[in-house]
DNA sequence: AAGCTTCGTGTAATCCTTTTCAGTGGTTTC
DNA sequence: GAAACCACTGAAAAGGATTACACGAAGCTT
């Protein structure tokens, strides 16, 4: 039989309701409290969590929902907010949804039987257009990929303006047949697809885009086939990490040099993302302040339920590296 | 006022303890349970967790203590072992720790308050030296780390072995000046350690080994250290992904090129892995079968408390790349 | 000195389930 | 035809904390 506020409550002689205030940091002499600390530490009394939860009517946990962890950006993102809600004293409930409708549907389920106190959450496309019409009995603010300011607050990258800047930069250096490589799950792509229409619009530029499972397996065999065909493109966007990797596989297995044959560049920086070939230019996300940022949007949320949604576009930072090094030499040798 | 079994039970036209032996697959009859699922269809009815774990005494918990989530290990195994507990009706809590003692020994406590039925511990040397004095409330699994045979079961890598391999096969391609990068924190490296000290010995090469803080710029500082000496080696092999990065990017400045001037080689094969440099030889360990051992363990664990603690060793496998293919050699095709 | 706060404390109700226990009605067994 | 058994069902206790409420003592104000 594990100790309970009553034992405790008897060894230092008080009632529980003492214990337990001094728990709640609630009005207790200084007296009495030191005989309470003393009984606590000769006891070993912990709380019960699921007591307490039950009755305080506060679960004090929020549900994290993504994809999946093992993607750089939401292993980054979960870190972060797992950090801050430990520091408020909240515990994380991590979801991998695997970019399944079902699952997110069960899991929600799940987030309602905990008694969440709020939801961070990367909904696939399909929930998202879903989302205005169940409410939920907490509040969900959307990470990485929102709609529209709608019902519920949102942190995502402003994904057309980075978009546009990559294609921008390919531009620069001199590539004028830029194909876009875009998942087909997530509304950041949807977002990053629009940013290229536009971008490759107003700079009169080619535009062809390909959507396929947002996994470098996919994008490989895609970017494969395109780059089979005889009028090759000289660059290529990614709209995810993975994806990019699948980019830089199937060029090597083309035995197409990066950036002479073609320039690539995609998403989210990465301690390796430096390494890898000549070096990946990417648009770096500030996934620290979305990771922040969503935690204050929930908790302001908590504290004023009515206010109107809000939706926070942070900006992405550009990193160029050798995988669009402008080709040098045109001045002075040849290229073929 | 949100709606309890009290409500769906009235609705239904039951008791509270019908609707509750419905969860719980208790004997209902087939017309009772057809009522109660009707009534919690209508009413959204949603079991609370909390209530559910206080009076059960079974929080369905398990906890998850590891150093840092974006460690790519730590990654995937989160993955696995998360996938394994939903799959049983159980949640995760993940806990990260930063190599701290003093986090290891506050989460425990958070551990002890919310009753987890297990825990699933990557601890820091110094935790793993003390672990068996003060005993826990619940099983624990090492994972990853383990000391040798004692009151816990645990499942590791065979380290000693893994880097026994990796010697031999730099010795292979030629190397016979190898040296060691070690972590500082963990016990893994301490095995990987004396795996590398009895392969330089019986193959009667030097050794020289170098322990750092576990991550790249503390590696990148102390191998540019290394390698601004007159006598340089001509391999390196670094005990964790992230360190082996820093080796990659000490190289990268040093202006030396692999495998040609230095061979390296680490452990973890990542997605990325085979795209840094000309590829990087590593140890694959097997993170899903870890992760699933660990749960198996620990699921063991709980049906007999009393039984013998068991360590479990699992082999990794060595994936060979371009970083240390033979310098003589034309062919540099990756092995796998 | 009476009346009013304020502070600290204890008693008991409460949070929402699960689970024990005691039926109930019907069937089988001897 | 009584006894034993079975499959369900409901009433009520229990799980371990928080907290509303009441109360006594002390400190103020007039």
């Amino acid at each position: 039989m594990a100790i309970g506020i009553k034992d405790v409550a008897q060894r230092a002689g008080v009632s529980v309701a003492t214990v337990s205030r001094v728990f709640g940091n609630g009005p207790v002499s200084p007296e009495l409290r030191e005989r309470v600390e003393k009984a606590i530490a000769a006891t070993g009394y912990r709380p019960n969590l699921s007591a307490r939860r039950l009755r305080s009517q506060h679960s004090q946990t929020i549900g994290l929902m993504v994809a999946d962890i093992r993607s750089p950006f939401f292993t980054a993102l979960s870190r972060v907010v797992e950090d801050e809600a430990y520091r408020s004293g909240m515990r994380v409930i991590l979801c991998n949804t695997d970019e399944s409708a079902e699952r997110e549907a069960m899991y929600l389920r799940l987030m309602e039987e905990e008694r969440v106190t709020g939801l961070i959450w990367a909904p696939t496309r399909g929930s998202l257009e879903r989302l205005a019409d169940d409410d939920l009995p907490f509040p969900v603010v959307l990470v990485d990929r929102g709609g529209p300011v709608g019902r519920h607050d949102s942190v995502v990258l402003d994904n057309h303006q980075a978009t546009v800047t990559l294609v921008r930069h390919l531009q620069t250096i001199g590539r004028s047949h830029i194909v876009g490589l875009f998942g087909n799950t997530s509304s950041t792509a949807v977002d990053r697809h629009l940013g290229y229409l536009s971008a490759t619009a107003s700079l009169g530029l080619s535009s062809e885009a390909f959507f396929v499972a947002p996994n470098a397996e996919a994008a490989e065999r895609e970017i494969t086939k395109v780059f089979s065909r005889a009028d090759r493109p000289d660059g290529v966007i990614a709209s995810s990490n993975a994806m990019l990797l699948g980019v830089v596989k199937a060029m090597r297995r083309l035995d197409l040099r990066t950036p002479d044959d073609v320039a690539i560049a995609g998403f989210d920086n990465e301690t390796w993302s430096e390494l890898v070939g000549p070096g990946l230019t990417v648009i770096e996300q500030p996934v620290g302040d979305i990771g922040r940022m969503a935690m204050t949007l929930l908790f302001d949320r908590l504290k004023a339920p009515k206010a109107p949604a809000r939706k926070v576009m942070l900006s992405g930072r550009l990193i160029v590296r050798g995988s669009t090094a402008p080709v040098t030499g045109l001045v002075d040798e040849p290229v073929e």
